[in-house]
DNA sequence: AACCAGGTCTCGA
DNA sequence: TCGAGACCTGGT
């Protein structure tokens, strides 16, 4: 049992920011690093099943952010104060930058489960097995080894993308430590300098694996609410800064919050037809 | 059966 | 700096 702080596993590993996660049952069932990690809610904690260290699954679920503090800080206007209600427990994950980048280089006009399908085929296809049927996020190393086999996994015109970025990697010409070092405008300014990396997927990375919770990545589904409910309009970049302007220094949970709620919104219709 | 998707790239104005 | 088109392919 583990004290993760106010957690909700269901909203925050089915908001969309990460891939791998999986419900068996009523265990949540993910793989961080070369870890098989098992949880489950229960009254006074979550329960583990993994060797992972409890100090690793601290720093990935951001234990050190005092949430309630976020919650009310990004409570800046009724949709946002309404979401946090609705879906409080959500939680910003801090996620390993080679395996982030590599992802969301994937997740480019492709759907969730597309994504999720292309990103489990890569794992299948170069990881390491760590327990029946469960593997690991590959290495560049990985991937390069035996790199025509990436023509087989699905990812249409983002192979070269993503083999591309693998080399760089390999090759040295990411420093992640680096990176994390920068601010919020220099990492994102660098990252994309990188094929397969634009205005959104850096955004993503930002927050998601660089600690930049300012970042407020703008998909289709989150300019449709930007120009519905807020009215803001124009380029990636106008509406980037006024999302950060409105939201403040911790835009990147607000997005998430809007972002889930789009989405559960979206498929409900769909579900239920009519009314 | 079309339409669309956690966009990016290239190119012309 | 901005907008328009093309683009692999699988979900829905």
């Amino acid at each position: 049992m583990i004290d993760l702080g106010h957690l909700d596993l269901r909203y925050t590993f089915e908001c969309g920011q990460a891939f791998r996660w999986r419900r068996r049952e009523d265990w949540w069932v993910g793989v961080i690093g070369e870890h098989v990690v098992r949880l489950r809610e229960e009254e006074g904690g979550i329960e583990v099943a993994s060797g992972i260290s409890k100090a690793a699954l601290r720093r990935y679920f951001r234990c050190e952010d005092d949430l309630a503090r976020i919650l009310n800080d990004i409570s800046r206007d009724a949709y946002v104060a309404g979401l946090v209600k609705r879906f409080a427990g959500l939680r910003l994950l801090r996620q390993d930058p080679w395996e982030c980048c590599a992802s969301y280089i994937l997740a480019t006009n492709a759907n969730l489960p597309r994504i999720k399908n292309m990103v489990e085929t890569v794992c299948l296809t170069f990881g390491n097995e760590l327990d029946d049927g469960l593997f690991s996020f590959p290495s560049p190393e990985q991937i390069l080894d035996k790199a025509h086999f990436a023509q087989t996994c699905g990812l249409g015109y983002r192979c070269p993308h993503f083999l591309e970025f693998a080399r760089h990697v390999h090759r040295g010409e990411l420093d992640f430590d680096e990176i994390k070092r920068m601010s919020y405008a220099e990492c994102h300014a660098h990252l994309k300098h990188f094929d397969g990396i634009g205005d959104k997927v850096a955004d993503c990375v930002s927050v998601f694996c660089f600690d930049h919770l300012e970042a407020f990545p703008i998909d289709v589904r989150i300019g449709k609410a930007l120009e519905q409910r807020y009215h803001f309009t124009g380029s990636y970049k106008k509406l980037s800064a006024s999302s950060r302007e409105h939201f403040g220094p911790y835009a990147g949970y607000a997005q998430e919050y809007i972002y889930f709620a789009e989405d559960r919104e979206n498929s409900s219709a769909i579900t239920r037809p009519g009314s």
